[in-house]
DNA sequence: CGTTTTAGCTAAAACGTTTTAGTAAAAACT
DNA sequence: AGTTTTTACTAAAACGTTTTAGCTAAAACG
């Protein structure tokens, strides 16, 4: 291995000093400018490479960021091009790991991250439970937590407005002229279920209508759909509208529909949550509340970087994202 | 912001050197070990976190690697979970980066990977045109090219075996009891589409049958696998099974194919490509070749590894990953 | 002309590690 | 007892940068 260019080979090439380089490299005013450009010239021939590793010990700075999240395949793991895309824009690097919905990975992928020195970690944590997270960072750097499992003032969170877009898909649903609207779930563990929840109950009180929700206990998000979509079509109260917790609790529902010889959106409209690629199949075609991804990427970075700024004791920064209602085929007027 | 807390402070709050404390963290063996049970426990007490960029920098070593593909959400994206999960066990981190299908991003995050002296870099290149790429990386670290791209024997690299794959699917297919079997393509850009179009060609003339490929230059992959299969259904001669290019070509060709009244698998049997996420959905259900994303995740890291040690003159590696057919509801028997 | 200012550099310390070479004391030999 | 070996450390250099303080020569000033 032939020896690293580094700015001492350009240095002794010139016959300058190495400070000399440095400042032409990073165009400092006290140089000359012809200098300067012999000085970037040099570095060009040579083929330098300047080593972060070496700049961000001297400046105690990091160029990266950390992205943990706790499975790649969900809404959140769909994130990680526009992430990628904010990330470069602001000059950072994408430090990326999967928990696998496991603490203690969760875990060893922070401490990693902070061995690697992150300028802050972006965690989509594994559970509502993240003292053990808090314990592992410190205050060594900030820590976003994106998502509906984190409530607490005291942490930064970044999430969707589930109570805005449960809103907005009840709105409508009842401008369709649907009544009699189901609610779907799947398990509910995080706080963005629970608050689509009370806004569905919320809104059909309000509007003199009894709610309905069916929530499944058990695995798989697309079986969860299909079992409660089950459970309220064989409940004997007839309902022409499902709003479901997730995108695929919706397919599983639409799946249990079909398989009855019912369609959708002829008998039943069908609503999803969250516009992951999957509701724009064809075959799928799912009215939806989208994630605002990007407005969520931006926003990420954006308080990431004041948190890095300010220090430990910053106060907390709050971003509830407005999703977007994606309108498919899957809905339609209420059948009279 | 208070002082780090470095080998320097243990050494001091201990009385000893830093060589000692460092040998200590690092399991020497000419140090006592009730003293290293000292360094530890102080270590922790203190909330020491070894910075990797000094270790780095002075061991001219690097604990992390990048991955640059061209679209997080294509099947090569779906791959960053198993990635990331090998890249851990091997004690490596994963810096990831999207090109968006853009040469110019794609160098740029070369050159910040380099910066940041990854190990090695993997890439799904934007184009089978690698030598700016070549360039950028002159022989600083290994680089592994990922998918159908690449076909010099001069580079690394990693890719399914689409040959095998293509076998795989006619030898399913005849054994179905198919003879009237077509090809549908999305844009032939690389050269993994390519070799699965000779195959299939290759096995059909064998089989005594006459080929049938439908190729298109449109964009959009469902779109492309609606329009060839409508080309194919218009074309006067009967099909009973489409072979698609891709998981998302072959649900384009179901959804015109269900489109005009004919259903999937009873008047047409479809085949996919890829084995993403997606086509395991209810209302999709398509057999498909899948990718073994977890062999390829690990041949990837074995291959940068070893390439790495190996140093520039290495010869170049190559595999080819064996895929998998998942058998599922969009296949069925010839009706006779 | 002598002094001050400015332009354009250089020298050296610092960042947090690892590692090589060395050393003092204790232990083991002869 | 004197020598050698072993044990358990320490000192200092090195990695590739940045940055502070300082320096020299030229320019500007009075």
């Amino acid at each position: 291995m032939q020896k690293n260019v580094t700015i001492k080979t350009i240095a002794e090439a010139l016959g300058m000093s190495m400070s000399g380089v440095s400042k032409a490299l990073n165009d400092y005013p006290d140089i000359n400018e012809e200098t300067k450009k012999t000085v970037i010239e040099k570095a060009i021939e040579l083929g330098y490479t300047p080593n972060l590793n070496a700049r961000n010990l001297v400046k105690n700075t990091s160029n990266s960021i950390g992205l943990i999240v706790k499975d790649t395949d969900t809404s959140y793991g769909e994130l990680i091009k526009d992430l990628s895309r904010v990330a470069e824009s602001n000059g950072l690097n994408l430090l990326i790991a999967d928990s696998d919905r496991n603490r203690e990975t969760e875990i060893k992928h922070v401490r990693s991250m902070l061995e690697s020195r992150v300028k802050g970690i972006i965690i989509v944590p594994v559970s509502g439970e993240i003292s053990e997270i808090k314990k592992a960072v410190g205050f060594r750097v900030p820590i976003v937590f994106l998502g509906g499992w984190v409530t607490s003032a005291k942490e930064n969170v970044v999430a969707q407005d589930n109570g805005c877009g449960t809103n907005m898909a009840m709105d409508y649903l009842f401008g369709l002229g649907h009544r009699d609207i189901a609610y779907i779930s799947d398990k509910v563990r995080s706080n963005s279920n629970q608050v689509k929840i009370d806004v569905y109950m919320k809104r059909m009180r309000e509007a003199g209508l009894e709610p309905a929700v069916f929530i499944d206990e058990g695995a798989g998000m697309v079986e969860s759909g299909s079992r409660q979509t089950a459970r309220m079509l064989d409940s004997g109260r007839r309902y022409t509208a499902i709003l479901a917790s997730k995108d695929l609790v919706a397919i599983g529902a639409m799946e249990e529909i079909r398989s009855r010889n019912l369609s959708v959106p002829e008998d039943i409209s069908v609503m999803g949550f969250g516009g992951t690629a999957m509701s724009s199949l064809p075959m799928i075609d799912l009215t939806t509340i989208a994630q605002p991804k990007k407005d969520i990427a931006e926003n990420l970075i954006r308080i990431l970087d004041a948190q890095s700024e300010a220090g430990h004791d910053a106060i907390p920064k709050h971003y509830f994202a407005r999703p977007e209602l994606i309108e498919r085929k899957s809905c339609r007027h209420v059948s009279v």
